[in-house]
DNA sequence: AGCATATATATGGATAATCGAATATACAAT
DNA sequence: ATTGTATATTCGATTATCCATATATATGCT
């Protein structure tokens, strides 16, 4: 009869199939997850290194972030190299891409200092990142 | 440089005309609060009492959520007598009323066992709550 | 192998969220 | 005034979240 009103964070789920509103909302509600998230969403992809760059973040706190937005199911990575790169996983469902089309397109100013950010560091000469 | 990434559920702010869509999740991210709000968006409106039997949870506990959920913006009230009564606040955003739209739509499962007792609630000889 | 870079995780501490229980306030009716 | 009902708030304890620091793993290069 009783039970737990509370949904911790996942931690370490590979696998989610499954899509409760609750933890969507969660994963949304810290704004360097929700900034990253509409980012990756614009940018289609990006690597670790250059999120830390975006937005002057360390890089354990930046790959703590990303690990709960894929643990959620909102993103999906692949390694290529040495770099990781996120991206918005495809299998997201309908209603949850136009959660965030609706987001994005109302708060761009969210992504402002963090894309020029990037601009920037790709037009620098010897990039760490590729 | 450095600056507090969280941000604090609200807890007494009266007026709140900013919308922010981080404070938006953080008030979403709660499955009690989650569910009563798309109870009070099916309902048009509810007071504490109803909620309090919907949910089977405690007087403190709804109200204790409803006031997060005001302060957030989502909610408005209205005391009627001895009653207050909490409806969508009628001035958000219209992309928070799409995401809100969304959510219901493919969530309905979650309001199915408060919207019963509810039903059932109304139907009982000598209500408490109106 | 050894070193450098990229990414992930573990630890501990500070802050915040949540709950149940108790208490306070607001209104209505007697 | 007092009593009853509805709602809000406070208090203390528990748990969750977040961060910085340190460390671990993974890949590439020489």
């Amino acid at each position: 009869m009783d039970k737990k009103s509370t949904v911790p964070l996942p931690e370490t789920n590979e696998r989610s199939a499954e899509f409760s509103p609750v933890s969507l909302f969660r994963a949304l509600s810290d704004e360097l997850r929700l900034t990253t998230l509409l980012l990756i969403r614009r940018e289609k992809e990006l690597c670790v290194c250059e999120l830390t760059e975006a937005f002057e973040a360390s890089q354990p706190k930046v790959s703590r972030h990303l690990a709960i937005l894929r643990d959620s199911g909102l993103v999906a990575t692949e390694r290529r190299g040495q770099w990781v790169y996120y991206s918005i996983n495809p299998g997201l469902p309908i209603w949850v891409l136009r959660v965030l089309d609706e987001t994005a397109a109302h708060n761009q100013a969210l992504i402002f200092a963090p894309l020029a950010k990037l601009r920037a560091l790709a037009e620098r000469p010897a990039p760490r990142c590729p």
